[in-house]
DNA sequence: TCCTCAACCGAATGATCGGTCGGTTTTTGG
DNA sequence: CCAAAAACCGACCGATCATTCGGTTGAGGA
């Protein structure tokens, strides 16, 4: 593995599990067996190495997820929710630090100055959304899902999956056993009429306001 | 206001909305007024300044809580978690740094090694899901609510509300806007009968494993 | 009035960090 | 095979940080 790649996987298990300002350039230096030219070598400074360990971030979950979730866009729309649930599940145990880091504050800071970083998130907060919205018009569709709007219905429900990984990453109860239950729940937040609408008008709105 | 008030008031804003490693000790002076060795004379370092700041979090966070909570402890069981549901929500808008600090990595990495700092947190989400818990318990027993087991639940609604705050936080999609749907889901979630009572028998488990 | 003790001050310190730079090694393409 | 470019090295630097310490202030009790 190239030196690069070597910081950059570093970097981002690093980032993730100890945050960015606490992860010191020596220590990097220590794991890869890289100087510490090297890595200002490869980045123009630490802030831009996080940019580009958010980037790689951001396809590796985006093409992960939409990978796992493209193959069951014959199946009834109710089912493709349940599938799209679970593949979320999968994914932030396979991509524990990738989850990691989206969990963190740090980046959400950056993204209010960096349009780099504003990007990157933007780019997977869409996909995730996206996706399970499309799985939710496919079920009012196919008349599976009863629901208001499909937008803030996959808002609310993957506030809820993404609620899960949270309180399991940060060992808050048992939170991994609750997986047939989040989907149980999925399914009976789906099956039942929303009547609200309080939010149909908003449901074209682009993901992020300003 | 005494220079010990000041310092953990600053500190409490700063360590939610910059990070514990990026706040500096001279921040802190400079906002307080104190002296560097002020801080030192009330705090033997800064992670006792921020097990502190956490501990004042715990006892904001819950009492206030209880008390939102506590008044509709004789309505129908639906519309106490209805009612809890928009308690969260108004205490999350109410206590912004409490609970962006609380929704920040550091806590529970510093939680991993130091008991009080885990107490601390085991406090507060027991306090939360308590109160969710016994909303639904109080529903499933005068009939408004059916589902399987009343602590899955509560964490699952938990998990969501607690989500769409955090969306809300880090500017992601309007999810303010939400509310009146989240609320409609909880409805729907708590009304449809849930069999998958998968793990009913973890209903009376300690809220952290270990 | 004086003694005591806690609150408070701010200069000093040693360690660490991000970043630079001049030089060496490795790779590459003609 | 050779030259040019890219990758890589590690000593060095200024800035910043948490923490220390000797001294000052001020309130309260005897």
């Amino acid at each position: 593995m190239s030196k690069r790649n070597a910081i950059l996987a570093a970097a981002t298990r690093l980032f993730a599990r100890n945050g960015f300002k606490e992860t010191s350039t020596s220590e990097l230096t220590k794991i890869t067996g890289a100087a510490g030219g090297t890595i200002f070598h490869h980045f123009k400074n630490k802030e831009d190495l996080f940019l580009n360990v958010l980037k790689d971030v951001e396809t590796t979950v985006t093409s992960a997820f939409r990978e796992l979730t493209e193959r069951h866009r014959a199946h009834p729309g109710m089912d493709q929710v349940e599938h799209a649930v679970i593949s979320y599940l999968q994914l932030a145990a396979n991509f524990e630090d990738q989850f990691l880091l989206l969990h963190r504050h740090y980046p959400y800071q950056v993204a209010e100055t960096n349009a780099d970083c504003r990007r990157s998130l933007e780019s997977v907060y869409n996909c995730l959304l996206e996706i399970f919205e499309g799985c939710i018009r496919a079920g009012i569709k196919d008349g599976t899902i009863q629901t208001g709007s499909a937008r803030s219905t996959a808002m609310i429900i993957f506030a809820m999956v993404d609620g899960i990984t949270r309180l399991h990453t940060y060992n808050i109860y048992h939170a991994g056993s609750l997986y047939n239950d989040v989907i149980q729940s999925c399914r009976s937040l789906l099956a039942a009429s929303a009547s609200s609408g309080a939010n149909e008008r908003t449901g074209k709105e682009g993901t992020w306001p300003v």
